[in-house]
DNA sequence: CAATGTACCTTGTAATGCAAGGTATCTGTT
DNA sequence: AACAGATACCTTGCATTACAAGGTACATTG
């Protein structure tokens, strides 16, 4: 179920890290693996899909040890999507919130359970 | 972007909902619209989805002025799910929080901007 | 009868995750 | 030199789950 939570919330999350610093690709990677993981095969085509909106930037910088790393930095539109993307999610968490039942343990006497007839199937 | 945030949460607010009385599909989707729409093309593989795993049973009703309407009941299995959805949810919450960014009031002089190089490809 | 509202349902499509496969560049070892 | 490993980039096929649009069935009303 992780996977389809994660729909829709990776590309902000990728923007967001990118307005504090500039990174490559496969540094994404890493820096969001701290609390929620994204996959390689994400990450690429989901660079192109935040270069192609003009979201992002990108620029070749010579590696210490390896192939170039081709960084990307948030542009301003890319600073005004990261913000309206945010206020939906914000927005989104409390209309979800409002639906679910409160924890197990207030919830034993407040949650009235109701069915037009009983019986089942 | 609002659909693909959706992804893997309806699933969860159909439960809750019929944690709280039970309904048949097409009266789900007016209860969820008040906070959040769910089409007809959506409810009723889902629907299907949730008996399934065993989440639901289902039990039909008379209606008083049109067809019948097969209802749908939390299964104890399903209360059980609900509850890890909604754990899941909330650490999923959590962790896309600890990405983002904080409104713009208080991240004016907070947020360190870093990039390797400047300029552009 | 036709029109409307209610209730059920399916199907094709779009979008976006993931896994797996691949290429290229550097460094270190044999 | 060749090879292995790490780094960095990238593509492709697949699975999943939303939505829109199409359809059927039942009751009521004009």
């Amino acid at each position: 179920m992780k996977t389809q939570l994660k729909k829709g919330t990776l590309e902000m999350c990728v923007l967001a890290l990118l307005a504090r610093a500039d990174s490559y690709a496969y540094e994404l990677v890493s820096r969001l693996a701290d609390c929620m993981e994204i996959s390689e095969g994400t990450i690429y085509p989901l660079m192109r899909r935040l270069q192609g909106e003009g979201w992002v930037s990108t620029y070749l910088v010579e590696s210490p040890s390896g192939p170039s790393r081709k960084y990307y930095a948030l542009t301003e539109a890319g600073h005004d999507s990261l913000a309206s993307m945010q206020t939906e999610w914000q927005e989104f968490v409390a209309e979800v919130n409002s639906v679910l039942v409160p924890p197990q343990g207030s919830a034993a006497g407040a949650i009235k359970r109701d069915n037009p007839q009983g019986g089942n199937k």
